[in-house]
DNA sequence: CTCATCGTTCCGTTGTATAGAACAATCACT
DNA sequence: AGTGATTGTTCTATACAACGGAACGATGAG
């Protein structure tokens, strides 16, 4: 053995440096203290103390004198807003969103797709008047094997990704949601040939969602529009009006993408 | 000499990294070629390379399959959103400017304090609905030494701080610029009395602005309120008015921020 | 077919990230 | 005041990641 291979590399500062920040934006407060970083992400305490140092020549956090605590800084945050311009999605999306919130008065939520983590991201919602609403909390990942917000997206997925999805366990959040491959591939088979998804509590107990996909210029499902009903207020009566109007919805927010006209199977 | 002293780090891997994100953050393109990015910010395509390999295993960007050129992925703008809470103004303090612009009609823009940097950030903006209007660039650092939106941050700012920053060479953006410290200071203190700034073209050629302080709960000041008027439709005839308007606005935000109530010299 | 250019890999060298222990300052409580 | 448990910070040797110039293979244009 002429050399002892390396092979993986195990140590990724850069990305210790990134869980550090996330670790930050994700936490409910504004201000943290070194050691207390150190244990909720189990870094030694030195570590986190270098990597604020190196983080704050860059601007990315800010030490406070009086405490020796630290924060974002501005310039992060500076970046957060360029940032949104980055987005796969018009700027005018939130406006057909709203525009459908305004029609059917029930929450509707824009939900993207990522490739690489294969889930949803919750990405911006407009909430209805009705004095009953679920709670959404935005900017999460949420599941794409799972209710109709996952299922409208998987539904229109080129067939190899579908399929290495399925072939793995299916996990239950609900009493409802579906693991059975076969069944769950039927019920993708509907819901393209329909062009939305509608689920009982698949994700969230005592939630209705509708949601339709919305395509990109070449094609390829970017995200969806869904609606979000508690189940006390669902009737069955209305399912044509909420599937037009979130149909609709989508479809226009496709056209801005430059997605041509997407006929169902 | 027991040690050579390393002295200055000067390779900051880390500061790389995040130079290559603010880069892609800033640039108008959302897709980048590795010998691209290299030639922009002088680094060797090879390291460039190995930062995109890095960043894409922290999910901060996407490497696409074709072309090989790499984008922001989903995950940092989700980060990105996710950091808007941790703004040091209320959200609500679009709706405050939203409503000033609404009285006069004339734009507007949130000047946000960063004491590291001792700038100015351009946070947000809503224009007013006639046809002549200056192109305000959002997320971009302006000086705190010139124009209304610096100055009326500036002449807020405890003494030592003040000093520190008067000491120093006062750059000309304009040719109304204030480049003599005492000019300047004697300036600040009659915005100091009057509770607002108002100056002709001192950063950009052209345009009034009027700005009044926005005060945090310590007292401290964490931006302001900037109206900007062009020129030629400017009559001093308004200036109460857009006064008492930016003012008001101001107030308003300090006041949801849990300031006291802030009294002129 | 040729040339330019792309992203990528290679590799010896350089110097930074690492973590545990010790340090100094601060605060709460006795 | 005194005590003890915090806090953020500094120090150190060593392991390993970052560095960048040069070479590679694939691709597209002329």
């Amino acid at each position: 053995m002429p050399k002892a291979r390396p092979e993986t590399s195990e140590r990724d500062p850069l990305g210790r440096a990134i869980r550090l920040l996330t670790w930050m934006v994700d936490s409910p407060r504004s201000e943290w203290g070194v050691r207390e970083i150190a244990a909720e992400l189990a870094f030694p305490p030195s570590s986190v103390h270098r990597l604020l140092a190196l983080m704050e020549r860059s601007n990315l956090v800010v030490r406070h004198e009086a405490s020796g605590t630290y924060s974002l800084d501005l310039e992060f945050l500076r970046l957060t807003h360029r940032a949104a311009s980055k987005l796969p999605l018009p700027p005018s999306a939130i406006d057909h969103l709203r525009h459908l919130v305004h029609e059917v008065d029930e929450s509707a939520t824009l939900g993207l797709y990522n490739h690489q983590r294969q889930m949803v991201l919750f990405h911006a919602l407009i909430e209805s008047s009705k004095p009953l609403r679920y709670i959404v909390e935005l900017d999460r990942w949420a599941p794409i094997t799972a209710g109709a917000s996952g299922l409208a997206i998987l539904a229109f997925l080129p067939e190899a990704d579908r399929a290495r999805i399925l072939s793995k366990p299916l996990e239950a959040f609900t009493k409802t949601t579906i693991t059975n491959p076969i069944a769950l591939e039927a019920e993708l088979v509907r819901i393209r040939e329909q062009g939305y998804a509608l689920t009982h509590g698949q994700r969230q107990p005592g939630a209705v969602a509708v949601a339709a996909p919305i395509f990109g210029a070449h094609g390829q499902v970017v995200g969806d529009t869904v609606l979000t009903i508690p189940e006390p207020r669902f009737d069955p009566a209305d399912t044509d009006r909420f599937v037009e109007a979130v149909r609709a919805c989508s479809r226009a927010i496709s056209a801005e993408l430059g997605a041509v006209e997407h006929s169902p199977a």
